[in-house]
DNA sequence: TTGACACATTCTCATATAGGAATGTATTCT
DNA sequence: AGAATACATTCCTATATGAGAATGTGTCAA
Protein backbone atom coordinates (compact mmCIF):
# COMPACT_ATOMS: atom_id res chain seq x y z
CA UNK A 1 0.00 0.00 0.00
CA UNK A 2 0.92 4.05 -0.62
CA UNK A 3 0.85 6.53 1.68
CA UNK A 4 -2.52 7.07 2.29
CA UNK A 5 -4.48 9.95 0.19
CA UNK A 6 -4.06 13.83 1.91
CA UNK A 7 -7.72 13.89 1.41
CA UNK A 8 -8.08 10.72 3.74
CA UNK A 9 -8.49 13.22 7.10
CA UNK A 10 -7.56 16.30 8.53
CA UNK A 11 -3.80 14.99 10.16
CA UNK A 12 -3.06 14.05 6.30
CA UNK A 13 -4.25 17.41 4.62
CA UNK A 14 -2.27 20.02 7.47
CA UNK A 15 0.70 17.50 7.32
CA UNK A 16 1.26 19.89 3.54
CA UNK A 17 3.32 23.25 4.94
CA UNK A 18 1.84 25.70 2.62
CA UNK A 19 -1.95 24.16 3.30
CA UNK A 20 -0.96 25.19 7.16
CA UNK A 21 -0.44 28.82 5.61
CA UNK A 22 -3.63 29.26 4.04
CA UNK A 23 -5.53 27.66 6.61
CA UNK A 24 -3.87 30.54 9.02
CA UNK A 25 -4.40 33.15 6.16
CA UNK A 26 -8.02 32.31 6.24
CA UNK A 27 -8.66 31.68 9.83
CA UNK A 28 -9.30 35.61 10.58
CA UNK A 29 -11.52 36.04 7.40
CA UNK A 30 -12.71 34.78 4.36
CA UNK A 31 -10.75 35.48 1.22
CA UNK A 32 -11.00 35.06 -2.42
CA UNK A 33 -8.31 32.86 -4.17
CA UNK A 34 -6.63 35.69 -5.84
CA UNK A 35 -5.81 37.11 -2.35
CA UNK A 36 -4.45 34.00 -1.20
CA UNK A 37 -2.36 33.84 -4.21
CA UNK A 38 -1.10 36.92 -4.53
CA UNK A 39 -0.57 37.09 -0.12
CA UNK A 40 1.12 33.71 -0.01
CA UNK A 41 3.11 34.15 -3.47
CA UNK A 42 1.98 30.54 -4.75
CA UNK A 43 1.02 30.01 -8.25
CA UNK A 44 -2.95 29.96 -8.82
CA UNK A 45 -3.30 26.49 -9.73
CA UNK A 46 -1.55 25.15 -6.84
CA UNK A 47 -3.60 27.24 -4.62
CA UNK A 48 -6.47 25.81 -6.55
CA UNK A 49 -5.59 22.13 -5.74
CA UNK A 50 -4.36 22.90 -2.09
CA UNK A 51 -8.06 24.41 -1.13
CA UNK A 52 -9.34 21.41 -2.93
CA UNK A 53 -8.01 19.37 -0.72
CA UNK A 54 -8.41 21.68 2.30
CA UNK A 55 -11.91 21.81 1.23
CA UNK A 56 -12.58 17.71 0.50
CA UNK A 57 -11.53 17.15 4.62
CA UNK A 58 -13.43 20.14 5.62
CA UNK A 59 -10.99 22.32 7.19
CA UNK A 60 -12.25 24.94 5.06
CA UNK A 61 -15.71 26.51 3.89
CA UNK A 62 -16.66 27.94 0.23
CA UNK A 63 -18.93 31.04 -0.86
CA UNK A 64 -19.19 32.09 -4.45
CA UNK A 65 -19.62 35.67 -4.76
CA UNK A 66 -20.15 36.71 -8.76
CA UNK A 67 -16.48 35.11 -10.34
CA UNK A 68 -14.99 35.06 -6.96
CA UNK A 69 -14.90 31.87 -4.72
CA UNK A 70 -13.97 32.78 -1.05
CA UNK A 71 -12.48 30.36 1.34
CA UNK A 72 -12.88 30.33 4.94
CA UNK A 73 -10.95 28.12 7.43
CA UNK A 74 -13.70 26.04 9.31
CA UNK A 75 -11.68 25.95 12.37
CA UNK A 76 -14.11 23.08 13.40
CA UNK A 77 -12.35 20.52 11.74
CA UNK A 78 -9.09 21.18 13.68
CA UNK A 79 -10.35 20.40 16.79
CA UNK A 80 -9.68 16.35 16.35
CA UNK A 81 -5.78 17.21 16.12
CA UNK A 82 -5.99 19.47 18.82
CA UNK A 83 -7.67 17.26 20.95
CA UNK A 84 -5.16 14.50 19.74
CA UNK A 85 -2.64 16.55 20.76
CA UNK A 86 -3.68 17.29 23.85
CA UNK A 87 -3.38 14.24 25.23
CA UNK A 88 0.31 14.24 25.51
CA UNK A 89 0.09 17.82 27.08
CA UNK A 90 0.52 16.07 31.26
CA UNK A 91 3.34 13.76 29.53
CA UNK A 92 5.30 17.06 28.83
CA UNK A 93 4.65 18.57 31.62
CA UNK A 94 6.06 15.57 33.40
CA UNK A 95 9.10 15.06 31.25
CA UNK A 96 10.33 18.78 31.41
CA UNK A 97 11.35 18.57 35.01
CA UNK A 98 12.96 14.70 34.21
CA UNK A 99 14.99 15.78 31.82
CA UNK A 100 16.23 18.61 33.62
CA UNK A 101 16.81 16.37 36.38
CA UNK A 102 19.40 14.05 33.89
CA UNK A 103 20.79 17.44 32.56
CA UNK A 104 22.07 18.32 36.31
CA UNK A 105 22.93 15.14 37.45
CA UNK A 106 24.81 14.72 33.94
CA UNK A 107 26.82 18.18 35.37
CA UNK A 108 27.87 16.47 38.56
CA UNK A 109 28.15 13.19 37.28
CA UNK A 110 30.98 11.29 34.41
CA UNK A 111 29.18 10.25 31.30
CA UNK A 112 27.23 6.96 31.08
CA UNK A 113 28.58 5.95 27.69
CA UNK A 114 26.12 3.03 26.57
CA UNK A 115 23.12 3.92 27.91
CA UNK A 116 22.52 7.48 25.47
CA UNK A 117 21.72 5.68 21.83
CA UNK A 118 19.63 8.55 21.04
CA UNK A 119 23.04 10.93 20.33
CA UNK A 120 24.73 8.04 18.36
CA UNK A 121 20.92 7.32 15.71
CA UNK A 122 20.57 11.05 15.54
CA UNK A 123 24.24 11.29 13.77
CA UNK A 124 23.48 8.74 11.44
CA UNK A 125 20.49 10.53 10.29
CA UNK A 126 22.37 13.86 9.69
CA UNK A 127 24.99 11.72 7.91
CA UNK A 128 22.27 10.37 5.44
CA UNK A 129 20.48 13.47 5.02
CA UNK A 130 23.27 15.14 2.87
CA UNK B 1 7.92 17.68 -6.41
CA UNK B 2 6.40 15.12 -4.76
CA UNK B 3 4.86 15.20 -1.48
CA UNK B 4 6.94 16.01 1.61
CA UNK B 5 8.76 13.19 3.40
CA UNK B 6 7.15 11.27 6.10
CA UNK B 7 10.56 12.21 8.23
CA UNK B 8 10.67 15.80 7.56
CA UNK B 9 8.35 17.08 10.11
CA UNK B 10 6.22 15.81 13.03
CA UNK B 11 3.25 17.03 11.34
CA UNK B 12 4.36 14.43 8.51
CA UNK B 13 5.50 11.79 10.63
CA UNK B 14 2.04 11.67 12.52
CA UNK B 15 -0.44 12.05 9.74
CA UNK B 16 0.57 8.11 9.63
CA UNK B 17 -2.16 6.72 11.78
CA UNK B 18 -0.36 3.67 12.95
CA UNK B 19 1.94 5.82 13.97
CA UNK B 20 -0.21 7.39 16.04
CA UNK B 21 -1.03 4.61 17.46
CA UNK B 22 2.39 3.92 18.52
CA UNK B 23 2.77 7.44 20.20
CA UNK B 24 -0.50 6.89 22.15
CA UNK B 25 1.00 3.52 23.06
CA UNK B 26 4.45 4.33 23.92
CA UNK B 27 3.17 7.71 26.06
CA UNK B 28 2.89 5.72 29.47
CA UNK B 29 6.08 4.17 29.03
CA UNK B 30 8.93 2.66 27.43
CA UNK B 31 8.10 -0.71 25.71
CA UNK B 32 10.07 -3.45 23.73
CA UNK B 33 9.52 -3.40 19.90
CA UNK B 34 7.82 -6.99 20.70
CA UNK B 35 5.56 -5.61 22.71
CA UNK B 36 4.27 -3.17 20.40
CA UNK B 37 4.04 -5.82 17.35
CA UNK B 38 1.84 -7.75 20.23
CA UNK B 39 -0.34 -5.12 21.38
CA UNK B 40 -1.14 -3.08 18.19
CA UNK B 41 -1.18 -6.60 15.70
CA UNK B 42 1.04 -5.09 13.07
CA UNK B 43 3.98 -6.63 11.33
CA UNK B 44 7.59 -6.68 13.37
CA UNK B 45 9.39 -5.14 10.31
CA UNK B 46 6.00 -2.16 9.63
CA UNK B 47 6.92 -1.32 13.33
CA UNK B 48 10.40 -1.06 13.39
CA UNK B 49 9.99 0.90 10.02
CA UNK B 50 7.80 3.20 11.69
CA UNK B 51 9.81 3.52 14.98
CA UNK B 52 12.37 4.72 12.41
CA UNK B 53 10.59 7.45 11.07
CA UNK B 54 9.16 8.62 14.81
CA UNK B 55 12.78 8.15 15.77
CA UNK B 56 14.03 10.59 12.82
CA UNK B 57 11.86 13.54 13.68
CA UNK B 58 12.12 12.79 17.33
CA UNK B 59 8.65 11.82 18.07
CA UNK B 60 9.98 8.38 20.29
CA UNK B 61 13.54 8.35 22.06
CA UNK B 62 15.61 4.30 22.62
CA UNK B 63 17.30 2.84 24.80
CA UNK B 64 18.58 -0.61 24.19
CA UNK B 65 18.73 -3.50 26.77
CA UNK B 66 20.55 -6.63 26.03
CA UNK B 67 18.72 -7.32 23.11
CA UNK B 68 15.94 -5.93 23.03
CA UNK B 69 14.67 -1.63 22.64
CA UNK B 70 12.86 -0.03 24.28
CA UNK B 71 11.25 2.84 22.90
CA UNK B 72 9.24 6.02 24.25
CA UNK B 73 7.16 9.07 23.36
CA UNK B 74 8.86 11.99 22.98
CA UNK B 75 6.08 14.20 23.89
CA UNK B 76 8.24 17.10 23.73
CA UNK B 77 8.23 16.86 20.02
CA UNK B 78 4.17 16.56 20.05
CA UNK B 79 4.20 20.34 21.66
CA UNK B 80 4.90 22.33 18.39
CA UNK B 81 1.26 20.60 16.76
CA UNK B 82 -0.34 21.53 19.64
CA UNK B 83 0.52 24.88 19.47
CA UNK B 84 -0.07 25.10 15.81
CA UNK B 85 -3.94 23.70 16.66
CA UNK B 86 -4.15 25.75 19.20
CA UNK B 87 -4.03 29.27 17.42
CA UNK B 88 -7.54 28.27 16.34
CA UNK B 89 -9.06 27.26 18.97
CA UNK B 90 -10.64 31.22 19.58
CA UNK B 91 -12.23 30.73 16.23
CA UNK B 92 -13.72 27.60 16.77
CA UNK B 93 -15.34 28.94 20.13
CA UNK B 94 -16.60 32.01 18.00
CA UNK B 95 -17.86 29.84 15.12
CA UNK B 96 -19.80 27.86 17.39
CA UNK B 97 -21.96 29.91 18.53
CA UNK B 98 -22.17 31.55 14.90
CA UNK B 99 -23.74 28.02 13.42
CA UNK B 100 -25.86 28.19 16.05
CA UNK B 101 -27.41 30.94 14.83
CA UNK B 102 -27.98 29.56 11.17
CA UNK B 103 -29.50 26.79 12.14
CA UNK B 104 -32.28 28.71 13.93
CA UNK B 105 -32.73 31.29 11.45
CA UNK B 106 -33.27 28.57 8.94
CA UNK B 107 -35.52 26.84 10.70
CA UNK B 108 -37.67 30.05 10.73
CA UNK B 109 -36.78 31.29 7.14
CA UNK B 110 -37.40 29.59 3.96
CA UNK B 111 -34.01 28.31 2.20
CA UNK B 112 -31.98 30.27 0.54
CA UNK B 113 -30.49 28.34 -2.23
CA UNK B 114 -27.57 29.31 -4.53
CA UNK B 115 -25.63 30.60 -1.66
CA UNK B 116 -24.86 27.40 -0.06
CA UNK B 117 -21.89 26.17 -2.56
CA UNK B 118 -20.63 23.98 -0.02
CA UNK B 119 -23.25 21.32 0.09
CA UNK B 120 -23.11 20.40 -3.77
CA UNK B 121 -19.38 20.44 -3.22
CA UNK B 122 -19.52 18.00 -0.83
CA UNK B 123 -22.23 16.04 -2.71
CA UNK B 124 -19.53 15.82 -5.89
CA UNK B 125 -16.39 14.79 -3.45
CA UNK B 126 -18.94 11.55 -2.24
CA UNK B 127 -19.79 10.82 -5.64
CA UNK B 128 -16.03 10.66 -6.75
CA UNK B 129 -15.17 8.20 -3.63
CA UNK B 130 -16.72 4.81 -4.36
C1' DT C 1 31.45 -21.51 18.30
C1' DT C 2 26.73 -22.34 17.21
C1' DG C 3 21.92 -21.43 17.64
C1' DA C 4 18.18 -18.72 19.04
C1' DC C 5 16.18 -14.40 19.78
C1' DA C 6 14.97 -9.40 18.98
C1' DC C 7 15.13 -6.04 15.73
C1' DA C 8 16.61 -3.49 11.57
C1' DT C 9 17.25 -3.09 6.71
C1' DT C 10 16.64 -4.09 1.87
C1' DC C 11 13.89 -5.07 -2.25
C1' DT C 12 9.82 -4.89 -4.99
C1' DC C 13 5.62 -2.76 -6.30
C1' DA C 14 1.28 -0.25 -6.47
C1' DT C 15 -0.11 4.26 -5.51
C1' DA C 16 -0.39 9.14 -4.44
C1' DT C 17 1.31 13.19 -4.58
C1' DA C 18 3.03 18.57 -5.67
C1' DG C 19 4.60 21.61 -8.99
C1' DG C 20 4.58 23.52 -13.71
C1' DA C 21 2.30 24.15 -18.02
C1' DA C 22 -1.70 24.07 -20.61
C1' DT C 23 -6.44 24.05 -20.95
C1' DG C 24 -11.34 24.16 -19.42
C1' DT C 25 -15.34 26.62 -17.28
C1' DA C 26 -18.40 29.90 -15.09
C1' DT C 27 -19.52 34.77 -14.76
C1' DT C 28 -19.43 39.60 -15.82
C1' DC C 29 -18.78 43.37 -18.95
C1' DT C 30 -19.25 45.87 -23.35
C1' DA D 1 -22.20 37.56 -28.99
C1' DG D 2 -17.30 38.16 -27.85
C1' DA D 3 -13.67 39.32 -24.70
C1' DA D 4 -11.88 39.47 -20.20
C1' DT D 5 -11.66 37.85 -15.49
C1' DA D 6 -11.33 34.41 -11.71
C1' DC D 7 -10.76 29.85 -10.77
C1' DA D 8 -10.67 24.80 -11.52
C1' DT D 9 -9.00 20.77 -13.78
C1' DT D 10 -6.00 17.92 -16.49
C1' DC D 11 -1.59 16.17 -18.09
C1' DC D 12 3.09 15.05 -17.10
C1' DT D 13 6.90 13.67 -14.18
C1' DA D 14 10.07 12.89 -10.35
C1' DT D 15 9.72 11.16 -5.94
C1' DA D 16 8.29 9.05 -1.67
C1' DT D 17 5.85 6.06 0.50
C1' DG D 18 3.77 1.46 3.25
C1' DA D 19 3.04 -3.31 3.15
C1' DG D 20 4.97 -7.96 2.50
C1' DA D 21 8.80 -11.03 2.02
C1' DA D 22 13.44 -11.98 2.57
C1' DT D 23 17.61 -11.10 4.61
C1' DG D 24 21.06 -8.81 7.66
C1' DT D 25 22.87 -7.65 12.36
C1' DG D 26 23.73 -7.46 17.23
C1' DT D 27 23.29 -10.00 21.71
C1' DC D 28 22.76 -13.72 24.84
C1' DA D 29 22.78 -18.73 26.08
C1' DA D 30 24.71 -23.37 25.93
Amino acid sequence: MARAATTSDAFNAVAEPRRREILNYLALQERPVGEIVDSLRLAQPSVSKHLRVLLEVGLVNVRRDGRQMFYRTNAEAIRPLHEWTETFERYWRHQLSRVKERAERKSHTSNDAGTDFNARRKHDFDRNKN
